[in-house]
DNA sequence: ATTCATTACGCGTATCGTAAGGATG
DNA sequence: CATCCTTACGATACGCGTAATGAAT
């Protein structure tokens, strides 16, 4: 007994008629007389009774019939239901994003999702590196997008790169610095900052960009993985955002921030990419994610 | 998509190993592993993440497994409903009787079938052979047993002979005819008698049986479908009961009742059959009563 | 080397379509 | 003879098992 005898056997008894029904289901009227008489061996019953006038459903082929509608939409619904969640038409997708990504390109993706997906739920997480890694490791994200720079090659996991942003120091436009012509390394190393929480790793970069000794700590005032939190310091203080440009790209073009430019400051760049486990496959719907947001970058 | 592959999915989701649910299906594992690949192919999406460890399902494996246990299910429950339907171990049968079956071997029958088959539903109707033709035609009985010599020949009609009954006349033991040491045609046209209800057709062969012209009336005081009430009515009467001898079975071996036999009685024979429709199978219950009714024939 | 899974290949069964064969009005 | 359904027969597709292959520890 399979779904496509059960087919037969309802649209026979909704035709009443073997040259119909097996006209209705693309099918040879042998082939679905066949089709049914082996139903019927295989149950032991007449479910039709067959005269010139046509076939006409016994007492158990009703009962047979109408329990077979209803399996019969419940596969169907299941398939449509597959279909759904293969097409992103439905369904969850989690996952997470470092500052950057969640600063930069993020808003645009999701809305656009939003829009075009309204039937998909999705649940992002911004957070640090540190700690995204820790929830991907969980399979609590399927997936994050953020600096990979930090992340040390672990086989559970797997990395594809995305993009890269150019990093930068910004500032409100009444900032004292902007009123000098030239900066120099001194005068960055005097100011004060704001930034992300950065991991170890990036520190010994960061002193030499910024001329420091191994000993001397970096000037950071304010540490929050929250771009907007910061952006409200730095536009409300004389702290100096240290972050990718991309994440500050609406303020530059609205001339709310600033960027500082020293000589002999080297520009560093942020590597973002997708992390995920090398060990589970990316659902639909985080490549339809995936998908937008290359389109975006 | 089909319920075949529906399982494998399953039993794989509950072994998360190719080779034990392999084994658990009754399958060779490259065969699961093509089943599998092959719902995947089919659905667009990948349902078990595969490592060395196992297969383990993803988000849209698990969500189709919930939905194909369910189905599974009720596919299960279909075939058992269908099994029982055959085995007469469920489903409902209406069938009809004549009065003679009725009082005679009907009762054993439906006691046998009661105890031994207690989860199906028998509906007999009690009546005369008129009735139960038209109720037959109606599809409101799925056949009947009676005498079948009243029917005409009908080429929707089929007719499967069953047993003889030879008829007699019965009367309680303190009826005046017993006295007699022999009786005439006489003194059976001066008695009452109490019979059921006789079809036009009879009359003839009734009158020639008692030796009356073809005007005269049969001296019937009591005409009822129902032999229990007929004999009642004989019993605490001096009326004569004219029916089978097998429907009176009991109070004869009990003394209860006499056959009377009278010189130049004809003894006239009931011709119980099954009567059913000719387009229309009898159902595997049908078949079990008739099979019942067969061995206590 | 062992333990997973997949791919290759040959085979048997199931299912199909065309064509021929009843049955029935 | 027209209209049903069933049987016969050859072709195709599908699913299976065995064996070979691939990947990972």
């Amino acid at each position: 007994m399979n779904l496509k005898k059960l087919r037969h056997v309802v649209v026979l008894a909704e035709q009443g008629n073997f040259a119909r029904a097996a006209d209705k289901l693309n099918l040879s009227q042998p082939a679905l007389s066949r089709s049914i008489s082996g139903l019927e061996d295989e149950l032991g019953m007449r479910l039709f009774d067959r005269d010139q006038a046509g076939a006409t459903a016994t007492a158990a082929g009703r009962q047979l019939i109408t329990r077979a509608r209803d399996l019969l939409y419940a596969a169907n619904n299941l398939k449509q239901e597959m279909a759904q969640l293969r097409d992103g038409e439905s369904g969850q997708i989690i996952f997470g994003a470092g500052p950057f990504p969640a600063a930069s390109f993020l808003p645009a993706v999701l809305t656009e999702l939003a829009s075009n997906y309204p039937r998909m739920r999705t649940v992002l997480e911004v957070n640090n590196s540190d700690t995204l890694m820790e929830h991907l490791l969980a399979e609590k994200l399927e997936f994050f997008i953020a600096d990979t720079r930090s992340l040390r090659p672990d086989k559970h996991i797997q990395l594809r790169p995305l993009t890269r942003q150019t990093g930068g120091l910004y500032c409100r436009r009444e900032h004292p610095l902007t009123l000098k012509a030239k900066l120099s390394l001194q005068d960055l190393q005097s100011a004060s900052y704001a930034s992300v929480y950065l991991a170890d790793i990036f520190m010994p970069a960061m002193r030499k960009a910024f001329g420091l000794e191994s000993g001397q700590d970096l000037p950071l005032v304010t540490t929050c993985d929250n771009i907007y939190v910061l952006k409200h310091v730095v536009r409300h203080s004389d702290a100096i955002l240290l972050c990718t440009q991309a994440a500050v790209a609406e303020e530059l073009g609205s001339g709310e921030l600033i960027e500082l430019k020293a000589d002999g400051w080297q520009t560093m760049q942020a590597e973002i990419g997708v992390v995920s486990l090398a060990r589970r496959s990316l659902s639909p719907m985080a490549e339809l994610v995936l998908a937008r947001v290359a389109a975006h970058v």
